[in-house]
DNA sequence: AAGTTGACTTGAGTGGAAGCTA
DNA sequence: TAGCTTCCACTCAAGTCAACTT
């Protein structure tokens, strides 16, 4: 439903006008992130969400006020945290409360009853590390030790929350200060997995698209085009070795938009009109956002020793021999190092939204029907489409809806109120319309199908220095209404149609540009920007001031390229790690206070992989707020979710509870709620407790602070390092650590348990949330019914056993009719496989419930690095279709090759 | 029919660097 | 000219829906 005409720019206007009007003052969200799924009402109900003991937000409301929310907070709740979760790892074992290992504590959520002890090896560690701290360079031989020492290992591994007292020893190295300690380890090759010349074993599918390790040949290979995922052998692939960028070459920065751009409309070129008027917090002087470093041990689980690492060195020395000849498989040459991404592009633009087809269903005023105008019914059907969905019982999305709504009914409509209006005609029109699709033949719905891929096609592929590659999001995205998650201001607003107008489309020099595919319309300009890697881009009509791309596909060389060097610096940043956490380690109690800062933020980005927390725009609020707090604690709606991250946690995101807990709430990324409880070092503690002194709640903890700081300080240390390489970094450690200390022959299926186990680990250190199912406790509920049943024939079994045991025949069945007499052998042999069916349900109940709430194929998609997955593979004979499905194939084309002993 | 998977959609982050201002 | 502000580009993220599997 698009309204093709309406929605001018009046419209438009309009509505963007309204975003600066005044705002309901309230303060959202503390709820958890809800789940705006269409089954809104039923997913509330039933769903348990995940058990948190509390509710309260993180403003420290009580829940209560959002009902909505609660439920859609089951996904919020606290059971996802690591430490919160008993069963959190069941691998590692963090069950023991030991007495500290460097890292943390143990991240339970319970304070342990170590946690005494485990100040006190904070204490002394603390005395440590500040010898080692000073510089951070890379070790030269970074492997060797740094297996060992468990600087290197990441949150979870580092945690010595399993670590018995016995462990003591390690206990005592702090974070960074280990680096005096334990470096004595030898540098180890890796196990004999290694060796194992699996890759033979290891085979993709040639339909995997893109990219097996032996590339199939492609068959679709236009004249010279060589397609993306399918590598074939004919191209002609300009990326010639040579290229290859470093992957520090790669971070170079290119030069802003190339000035080749051609208005294609008498308009300005530059898309960049509109000014923000606001800006950061970061330049308020006055207020001190305090923000303070919540130090929170992450769920680390115990693995701690790691060790079967490679030596770094090796590893590089490999793969630089490497790339030149992968280049054809894994086409990842870099584009040439002063930011250009591309040399020729060719592309179809993108796609239209179809304009609407009004159905003339009417809605219902004060119980009559009402006649709309083809715009204002597509507006009307927005709505009613949704009205199953949580959104609807939001007031700011019925008034952000009603709103703009308005304005193309115009003033005088004889619809006023929101509260009048009826949709549900319209609602039952569009569920019975898609109850027809559905009932379509198979056969109809191909053809469909096939129509739909014809009109497409075209649009699908961009030829890339010669390549055809995949283009990833080619339709333009149609109107509707606006799906803000969490709390967002914004939401239940009108999405207005895209234009060409609207469109920038960026294309090599010399080849044809995309027709508009509407006629009498045109693009609003066209630009040849090769040191970017966008073919299309607009502004989001929600805000005006950001941009939606449209990109190749994950699959692309481009971006496998930008891919392999994100993982290629989370790898380096193991050669620093040691020095990183013996800098912060001794600047926890650094005098100055910006350093000290630094230092924590540095720690709980480090343990806990909390996001950077960049300072959201606008500015102008995060002025007035500075200006005054009153205003700001009334005001805190802006134009975006209230979310944070590290650098913008509030005083009452972090509680310190003596002796060295701190207990983290706060909503992050998407108003996905995180709750965790860490024990941590004493300094960490007691700067905390400092970063908090004299603040109100809603206050920054890290005041002298912002990620641009941050970031600054990080680079210092590592070349190109930022906040979130650590999250790259750790869940590709703990990947790794966890395959290594898992993994342990066995069938292919307890191979891929070991993987997927690994995989959730990770996923919990992340905090990697999904909803609970609707049909979840149900599933459950059929599973407990079979158990019940088997345990029922169970009885019966044993029964018959005794009496056959004593020569008496067998009792007839519940059918009444007489059982065959089995010999008391046959009986026991059907009470053991009744037993393994009822483990194995068990398990399964188990598996559920643990996963329920956790979302294993974010970290597999972008914290993972695929050579680990495909390493241990071959290692292990496992095939690595059972790790990766097609997409993932074609994405991770560039790590297929990678070598049976490839480390992280 | 129920359950699972994967493609797709689009919102929400991160972070570099140009541009502006004091 | 330093430091902030804004622009821009790109990664990360969860939800949805339809197709596939059991």
């Amino acid at each position: 439903m698009t309204v093709e005409a309406f929605a001018k720019t009046n419209l438009m206007e309009d509505i963007d006008d309204d975003d600066d009007m005044p705002l309901v003052f309230k303060r959202s969200g503390t709820t958890s992130k809800q789940n705006q799924s269409n089954s809104s009402s039923h997913n509330q109900d039933g769903r348990s969400g995940r058990q948190v003991p509390d509710v309260r937000s993180p403003n420290g409301q009580s829940s209560s006020t959002h009902k909505v929310k609660t439920t859609a907070s089951s996904k919020a709740s606290p059971a996802v945290s690591p430490l919160t979760s008993p069963k959190a790892s069941p691998l590692s074992s963090r069950t023991s409360p030991a007495p500290n290992s460097r890292t943390s504590p143990a991240p339970n959520s319970r304070p342990s009853s170590s946690a005494g002890n485990q100040a006190k090896n904070v204490n002394q560690q603390s005395n440590i590390a500040p010898k080692e701290s000073k510089q951070v360079e890379p070790k030269s031989e970074p492997n060797d030790e740094a297996e060992d020492s468990e600087d290197d290992k990441p949150l979870s591994a580092r945690v010595p929350s399993g670590l018995s007292k016995s462990n003591s020893s390690h206990a005592n190295k702090v974070l960074g200060a280990s680096t005096s300690v334990q470096k004595s380890r030898p540098a180890k090759k890796e196990d004999s997995d290694d060796e194992i010349p699996l890759a033979s074993s290891f085979q993709m599918k040639s339909n995997a698209g893109a990219s097996t390790s032996k590339f199939s040949s492609s068959e679709e290979v236009k004249p010279k085009i060589r397609q993306n995922g399918l590598p074939s052998a004919t191209v002609l692939s300009k990326r010639p070795p040579g290229e290859v960028k470093s992957a520090a070459q790669a971070s170079v920065k290119k030069p802003r938009h190339s000035d080749a751009s051609t208005p294609v409309s008498s308009k300005q070129p530059s898309v960049k009109t509109e000014k923000k008027t606001e800006d950061d917090d970061d330049d308020v002087p006055l207020s001190q956002r305090i923000k303070k470093a919540v130090t929170s041990a992450s769920k680390v689980s115990s693995v701690k020793k790691a060790t079967k690492v490679v030596s770094s060195s090796m590893k590089k020395t490999k793969k630089k021999l490497k790339k030149p000849k992968y280049s054809k498989s894994s086409k990842l040459q870099p584009s040439s190092g002063d930011g250009q991404k591309w040399t020729t592009l060719e592309h179809n633009g993108v796609i239209f939204p179809p304009p609407y087809k009004p159905h003339g269903v009417k809605m219902l005023y004060k119980g009559k029907p009402v006649d709309l105008t083809p715009e204002q019914e597509e507006v009307a059907t927005m709505y009613a489409v949704m009205l199953d969905t949580e959104y609807l019982t939001k007031q700011q999305f019925k008034e952000n809806f009603m709103n703009d709504w308005r304005k193309i009914l115009g003033k005088n409509h004889v619809i006023q109120k929101l509260e009048e209006c009826d949709f549900t005609p319209i609602y039952e029109w569009h569920q019975s319309e898609k109850e027809k699709k559905k009932q379509m033949s198979s056969e109809e719905k191909k053809t469909l199908r096939e129509e739909k891929l014809k009109q497409e096609e075209k649009y699908m592929w961009a030829i890339v220095d010669g390549v055809k590659e995949k283009v990833g999001n080619f339709r333009v995205e149609p109107p509707g209404l606006f799906r803000g998650r969490g709390e967002h201001p914004k939401m239940g607003k009108l999405k207005r149609r895209i234009r060409p107008n609207d469109i920038t489309i960026n294309i090599g020099k010399g080849v044809p540009v995309p027709e508009c595919p509407i006629p009498g319309q045109r693009w609003k300009e066209v630009r040849h920007d090769n040191t970017v890697t966008w073919l299309a881009f607009w502004n989001d009509p929600i805000n005006p001031r950001e941009f939606k791309y449209v990109f190749l596909a994950a699959s692309s060389s481009l971006k496998g390229q930008s891919d392999k060097e994100k993982y290629e610096k989370a790898r380096r940043l193991k050669d620093y790690i040691e020095g990183i956490r013996s800098a912060y380690t001794k600047d926890f109690t650094s005098k100055d206070p910006v350093k000290r800062q630094i230092a924590v933020a540095t720690y709980l980005i480090d343990k806990l992989a909390l996001r950077a927390g960049n300072e959201k725009r606008h500015g102008m609020m995060q002025r007035l707020r500075k200006c005054s707090k009153l205003y700001f604690n009334a005001m805190q709606d802006d134009d975006e979710a209230d979310t944070v991250g590290c650098c913008t946690l509030k005083v009452e995101n972090v509680e310190p509870v003596p002796p060295n807990i701190l207990k983290f709430d706060f909503l992050g990324k998407d108003s996905i709620r995180y709750q965790n409880e860490v024990a941590v070092y004493e300094p960490v503690f007691k700067a905390i407790q400092q970063f908090r002194s004299g603040k109100k709640g809603g206050d920054d903890l890290f005041d002298k602070l912002d990620t641009s700081k941050l970031n600054a300080h990080l680079k210092e240390l590592m070349p190109g390092l930022t906040a979130k390489v650590f999250r790259t970094y750790n869940a590709s450690f703990t990947l790794e650590q966890q395959l290594t200390k898992l993994t342990q022959g066995g069938e292919l299926a307890d191979k891929v348990a070991v993987y997927n186990v690994a995989n959730k680990e990770v996923a919990i250190i992340c905090n990697h949330q999904r909803t609970v199912s609707k049909s979840h406790s149900v599933q459950i509920s059929r599973l407990n019914e079979k158990i019940d049943e088997l345990k029922a024939v169970l009885e019966e079994f044993k029964v018959d056993l005794a009496r056959a045991k004593k020569g008496k025949p067998l009792v007839n069945g519940a059918d009444g009719k007489a059982k065959r007499n089995l010999t008391p052998e046959a009986l026991q042999k059907k009470i053991d496989q009744t037993n393994v069916k009822i483990d194995n349900i068990e398990r399964q109940i188990e598996t559920k419930e643990e996963l329920k709430t956790v979302a294993l194929g974010t970290s597999k998609i972008n914290y993972l690095d695929p050579r680990i997955t495909v390493a241990w593979c071959k290692r292990h004979e496992v095939p690595i279709e059972k790790m990766f499905n097609k997409s993932l194939l074609a994405k991770f084309a560039w790590a297929m090759d990678v070598e049976p002993s490839f480390t992280f």
